[in-house]
DNA sequence: ATCTTATAAATTGCGCGCAATTCCAGAGGA
DNA sequence: TCCTCTGGAATTGCGCGCAATTTATAAGAT
């Protein structure tokens, strides 16, 4: 009888459920670093027991997601300049060799998939929902984990891709001219080409882009209510 | 044989050493693929309460070292070939990053630190301790992580070895060659001189090799449990 | 003997609630 | 106004122990 698995009822949220949901707010920067994940807060979101939750927040500080502090409780996690960088540099190691095992071994169905988030990401970008299309900026890079079929390759990319949300949102350029639009419209190009070389060299360069348009001087925010950032059901 | 640096002897060990005891215990075959970790007698061992003991199996489980079955408790992941060959390939796709790191950037220090490595790989072999052997020869590979000098990577290679470990352990051909012995110090070699691209694609070979020594049909299966081999009882 | 069925033991999942710690507001003092 | 102290409220850490489920064991049937 309770089971209900496709139903968009509100019956209580499964562990993995509840962890993509807050990646989500992650990457969409609904929740900034260093925000202070209470977990009654969110036992009664997620309509949870603390335990399941406590797993949730688990899994998220096993993925750098979230620190937790003993006694203090968890808090998104906030990389200084160091962590940040090695982020990036993780995703120029990683993403070079995903471009090139796409640029070799895409079909004509990827690159429609391609086409169509960067489609979707200008029209977005267009429309001033900037959030919206960064959101789709990072799911282009997921997008090419997918491709090579591999799921840990695919795992990892998220984990990577949240981080590097939690990243920008810290140390973002106030004045930021996010200037590497056509990036990835020309990375589609070359691998529709199959010319894995450049594909690599321009994902190398995408990723500088990105590390140098940040300031590595933080700023202080930490007002945020959970309540309202996951519209669920409410009273 | 010092368990713990500068440590009470029996002191009750914390999250992070036991969950390190089992992935060393994993990585050095002492516990093979399937094998049910039964979550009270890892109380006793360790000296910690249950709920300790779950977050470590928690952890494990996210980094795809061990399964928890609803209501059956914890077992050592047994990959079928599918996911053997993506932890693989999602190796070859990382190491090649890694290795043209470590090229480009090593210093001579790091070089010293590798030739150790691997004498000290060739004398567990000459001796016969191969089990030895093969958990030197995994940890030549977390060191090229180290080298690179970014944690993240270092974290993922260590979870990718630890996987790989498993793997072999289901699949190693019995007729066991493992011919490629040089490869690590031919790859050293190549580092020295800071040749990339040679050091990249024996990389890659010496993958191929470590994959096509393994044997993906189902031998004398190791899998304690035959529930999970016949479907039966789900739902 | 082998396969079922029944019964007991073992094990896991998890809510409850307390102790320890931290957070917060308000009083007092400089 | 700005600290410092302080007592109570809020929050987290975690042991305890029961209920649900599975596993092991023994008895019975064919």
């Amino acid at each position: 009888m309770p089971r209900r698995p496709a139903g968009k009822t509100d019956s209580p949220p499964s562990q993995g459920d509840i962890y993509e949901q807050i990646v989500d707010a992650l990457v969409d920067q609904r929740i900034l670093p260093g925000t202070r994940l209470n977990e009654l807060a969110l036992c009664g979101v997620f309509k949870v027991s603390r335990r399941e939750m406590e797993k949730v927040l688990l899994r998220l500080s096993f993925n750098g997601l979230v620190t937790l502090i003993p006694n203090r409780g968890a808090f998104v996690a906030s990389s200084d300049a160091n962590e940040a960088r090695a982020i990036l540099s993780a995703r120029k190691t990683v993403e070079a060799g995903i471009v090139e095992a796409v640029a070799l071994r895409a079909s004509g169905a990827d690159f429609k998939r391609l086409e169509q988030n960067i489609a979707r990401e200008d029209e977005c970008r267009h429309a001033g929902r900037i959030r919206e299309a960064i959101k789709h900026s990072g799911e282009f890079h997921i997008l090419l984990a997918e491709i090579t079929g591999n799921p840990i390759l695919c795992d990892l990319m998220k984990q990577l891709v949240a981080r590097t949300s939690l990243v920008v949102s810290l140390y973002e350029n106030p004045n930021g001219l996010s200037c590497w639009h056509g990036d990835h419209a020309t990375l589609l190009k070359h691998l529709r080409a199959h010319k894995a070389r450049p594909a690599m060299s321009l994902m190398q360069r995408h990723l500088d882009h990105l590390e140098e348009s940040l300031v590595f001087t933080p700023q202080a925010d930490t007002s945020t209510d959970l309540r309202t950032i996951f519209r669920r059901g409410e009273r």
